[in-house]
DNA sequence: AGTGCGGCCTGTCCGC
DNA sequence: TGCGGACAGGCCGCAC
């Protein structure tokens, strides 16, 4: 399940390899995603040079002269290089052909993910346009998130996961963090101190930038020519780890659903 | 405006 | 062993 981590290894990853190349061909097998791949894609793409890939919240954005290819993964989202073509399976719902013959070949069993084309003006994009604030970025703080909070009577788990209020945190990660923080998920956001914001937003970084180094160790992945990633070696404490000991305290972990999501956490350590 | 929930989709796991 | 159902997940879009 792609978060922010692993799509910024993924655009790591990507990035040197497919920038200043020029797209040669689009092959589309199963528009059907989330919203379906524009019919016209492959002509607004080819022959285009790609100038530029990043990455806002959870999404990709690939810069050309005409506008702006945006990928999502979705929950089961995957994208790869591939220097040698191979024959494409099952879930291969695209390939983008560039120059020197290099594959980005895009598969998604569930179809969550999607593939759009942005003609302009990509900020004011409604999937966009209201995301809130980059985690890793310096004014990501404490302060921002207790200011937001103030009134808000949604778990702090939830509001964590709002990427209206601050993009790329899923369940994992919010699990993950909270843990960190030493808050229990289920604590009005608006109840919460700013000392525990602060906590919090520390917490959250150090999460996501751990498990970003962590990525840089599989990027050769995305190299591979057969396309195999390779699972993210993610150091999980607790998240997918209920009945299980507390890595801390070593009380059993307890699991909730909040929001419609499993959430686990620990009873003694986060309160 | 903020909140809660349904829906999209398929692989995996569990119980019968 | 085979089968059906529950579940997982991001996140939009709707209803209240």
């Amino acid at each position: 399940m792609p978060e922010l981590p692993e799509v910024e290894t993924v655009l790591r990853g990507i990035r040197p390899i497919l920038i200043k190349k020029t797209v040669e061909k689009i092959i589309v097998r199963q528009p059907k995603l989330r919203w379906p791949i524009p019919a016209k894609l492959a002509s607004y793409l080819k022959q285009q040079v790609l100038r530029d890939i990043f990455r806002r919240g959870k999404y990709l954005l690939f810069q050309f002269d005409t506008g702006i290819l945006l990928i999502h993964l979705g929950m089961s989202g995957r994208l790869c290089v591939l220097a040698q073509p191979c024959s494409a399976k099952k879930h291969d719902h695209m390939d983008i052909i560039f120059s020197n013959n290099i594959h980005l070949r895009y598969t998604d069993p569930r179809k969550f993910g999607a593939i759009l084309w942005i003609k302009n003006n990509w900020q004011a994009h409604p999937l966009l346009a209201h995301l809130g604030i980059e985690p890793l970025l310096k004014s990501f703080t404490g302060k921002y998130l207790w200011e937001k909070a103030q009134g808000r009577k949604v778990s702090i788990k939830t509001f964590l996961m709002n990427a209206h209020i601050v993009t790329g945190i899923g369940n994992i990660y919010a699990t993950e963090s909270l843990f960190e923080a030493g808050i229990l998920p289920q604590t009005p956001a608006g109840k919460l101190s700013l000392s525990n914001y602060n906590k919090l937003a520390k917490a959250c970084k150090k999460v996501l930038r751990k498990a970003i180094l962590k990525g840089g160790t599989t990027l050769k992945d995305y190299r591979q020519s057969d396309g195999t990633q390779g699972h993210f070696h993610l150091d999980i404490q607790i998240y997918g780890k209920a009945k299980q000991p507390c890595p801390r305290c070593k009380t059993i972990l307890k699991t909730d659903r909040i929001g419609q999501r499993s959430s686990v956490y620990c009873p003694k350590c986060q309160r």
